[in-house]
DNA sequence: AAGTTCATACAGAAAAAACTGTACAGAGTT
DNA sequence: AACTCTGTACAGTTTTTTCTGTATGAACTT
């Protein structure tokens, strides 16, 4: 994707990296659902593009930014498994792609990200619910006291229920049983 | 679930409180998967556990943050539609409280969210193929420009594909069919 | 109509996050 | 073992976001 080598000119490859330059800036943005930053964004809409794996520097290089940066944005991308280091014999550099199946990269943003939350949700939940009984059945409670905490438990009894169902989703993802509820194009 | 009706003491208000405050905590936090701020997130905790619909005074009050705030962070969890509008005869405040169907929070935020993007990106998709099309067709493109428009388009097609795969599974959930793969507990 | 009460627009202050340059540790080479 | 190269930790700077106080306009009351 470099110029130097001279087989197209200058005029193609600004024609090209125009077209991806509007690309990568849509993706990128809406990249931002998956929590990452505009420039991190921007950082896979290089790589997506990208026609060979990418060492730390090619991207600053090309994103005009600090290595430094590359490497952060870098990390945010393979924790969200959304790039792949990829390993070559020669290079003592690190190289990097990006991970091309989309599906796989939606369902392990779930399966990571979502699941992390229900179990931290679930987690205090549960111990809300231990507490509130163990409250309800002291003896110096009132009655009044007894109808909040009734309110509150039922409350967080719903929400758990919710909790619950959102894991067994998540484990539908995860087993893939949502490409038979919605196919994947052939 | 204020103090000054004497029906419990400052002791036993307190031991709610905590309780509450735990489980808002990190329900709060892990709001940030919706994109919302840490204290927007304590906002619906503290309506998750209100007792009645609140007024943004109310609100200002108990999270000790000025009503300008409130203000701003209700009107985005009404975006979000994870808080409710409501009116009340006798009262020229406006009244809010949470949606207590999670159910429903979830999937209108994937209608809305998600949905916007699949659509902004799909745009952006169709326009650079456009765009690879038209100039691969021009007299002056070299062979080793049209195989770098050749790979560029063949990513944007899987993406596409991809995309429509995504706006499936959005119509899926918002037609309730999510359900039927995994089904609400009774 | 004058007077309240409310929500929010707006500008500025405070806080948080993103980004950079430097320094350094670890792996690889000579 | 000395040297080189590479990725990242860290501190400081810049940019962005969040939060607040004031001001204003709309709706309601008298």
């Amino acid at each position: 994707m470099s110029l130097d080598q001279n087989e197209w000119n200058e005029q193609q490859y600004e024609a090209v990296q125009r077209i991806r330059k509007r690309v990568i800036e849509v993706v990128g943005r809406n990249m931002e659902l998956y929590g990452v930053t505009l420039s991190t964004g921007h950082l896979y809409g290089l790589l997506f593009f990208a026609d060979k794996p990418m060492t730390l520097d090619e991207m600053g290089h090309e994103m005009q930014m600090s290595k430094t940066s590359m490497s952060t944005g870098v990390r945010t991308l393979l924790d969200l498994k959304m790039v792949n280091k990829v390993w070559e014999k020669g290079s003592r550099k690190d190289l990097y792609e990006v991970e091309y199946d989309w599906y796989q990269t939606f369902t392990d943003y779930f399966a990571t990200q979502w699941r992390r939350a229900v179990e931290s949700n679930m987690q205090a939940l549960r111990r809300a619910m231990k507490e509130i009984e163990r409250l309800a059945e002291e003896p110096d409670t009132s009655e009044f006291m007894a109808g909040v905490l009734q309110k509150d438990l039922e409350k967080i009894r719903q929400a758990e229920s919710y909790y619950r169902w959102l894991d067994r989703v998540i484990d539908a993802m995860e087993e893939g049983q949502l490409f038979d509820l919605v196919p994947r194009e052939s």
